[in-house]
DNA sequence: AACACGCACAACCGCAGGTTT
DNA sequence: TAAACCTGCGGTTGTGCGTGT
């Protein structure tokens, strides 16, 4: 099949966006919606291709896109994905509320990739008082940013469900019933640990107990719905370098409960 | 203070695959 | 059915900034 080029590069801008062409970017999507990125330069006034502003939209101007550093358990999440997908960072990414392909690309490119050969990068990641690189003031930090998130933090509820930890099957030290199955419509089983108020996991027992799980879901359906089952309980699997369970914190939960509708 | 170097990340490029004509 | 169009993805590049000398 013959290909044109994504847009006649003539007259257009390149490299770094400006404040301004941010402003109508962001203008026109509001009003227009995301989609038909080749109509925004036509319909917008704006010297960019039509690719180019679908990329800047979605990477740096999306108004849920989370700044910030990524958390332990972010890191966790990736460097397990990426053992089970591969360079997929667009799937990789699907699972981290708020995280663009290309930024957990440029992440694992720059520092993950090298942690897991066992290569120390050189230098710790910068932290959050770093300045962005480009002088543009839209790249500030949402409030929902990770860096806001304390993954340690303790939450004071009892009875709410706060983190869902997946066991790899089969649980070594303890039988089925001693843990909260939320569902196990795929056979797969996925436990739910509430904290106690002193942050030790208070495991669940008594059936009547699973009414205050916040939702109802197919874990496996969720977390990875076009990975083969076969493949779903290898990415839980404990290894030798994170001897820990498989954590999802309750903001992931949340954020794909509500996408994918549960 | 000036320079060199390396890192981080925004942006670009080419390709693949789905949709429309 | 084939060609053209459009979108999305992953790899790569360019460059601003921080740090070390």
């Amino acid at each position: 099949m013959g290909r044109s080029p994504c847009c006649t590069k003539e007259g257009l801008n390149r490299g770094a966006w400006t404040v301004l062409e941010d402003l109508i970017l962001t203008d026109y999507i509001k009003a227009h919606g995301e989609g038909k990125w080749r109509n925004i330069p036509k319909e917008s006034g704006l010297r960019r291709c039509g690719k180019s502003c679908r990329l800047r939209w979605l990477n740096y101007l999306r108004p849920d896109i989370k700044r910030g550093n990524i958390a332990p358990e972010e890191e966790d999440l990736i460097i397990r994905l990426h053992k089970l997908l591969g360079n997929r960072w667009s799937l990789i990414a699907g699972r981290l509320p708020g995280r663009t392909d290309n930024e957990i690309k440029n992440y694992w490119n720059t520092t993950l990739g090298k942690k897991v050969k066992g290569e120390e990068p050189k230098q710790p990641k910068k932290d959050e008082t770093k300045k962005p690189k480009t002088k543009q003031p839209s790249k500030d930090p949402t409030p929902t940013s990770a860096a806001n998130i304390d993954p340690d933090a303790v939450r004071p509820q009892t009875a709410e469900c706060n983190e869902i930890i997946v066991y790899p099957e089969p649980q070594p030290e303890a039988s089925v019933t001693d843990f909260a199955s939320v569902q196990d419509l795929a056979g797969d089983y996925a436990y739910a640990v509430p904290k106690s108020s002193e942050g030790s996991p208070l495991i669940l027992s008594e059936e009547e107990d699973f009414g205050n799980l916040p939702m109802d879901f197919s874990l496996s359906e969720l977390l990875l719905s076009d990975v083969p089952e076969s493949e779903f309980w290898e990415l839980c699997q404990f290894d030798n370098t994170l001897d820990q369970p498989l954590r999802f914190s309750e903001e992931m939960m949340r954020s794909w409960a509500s996408e994918d509708g549960f």
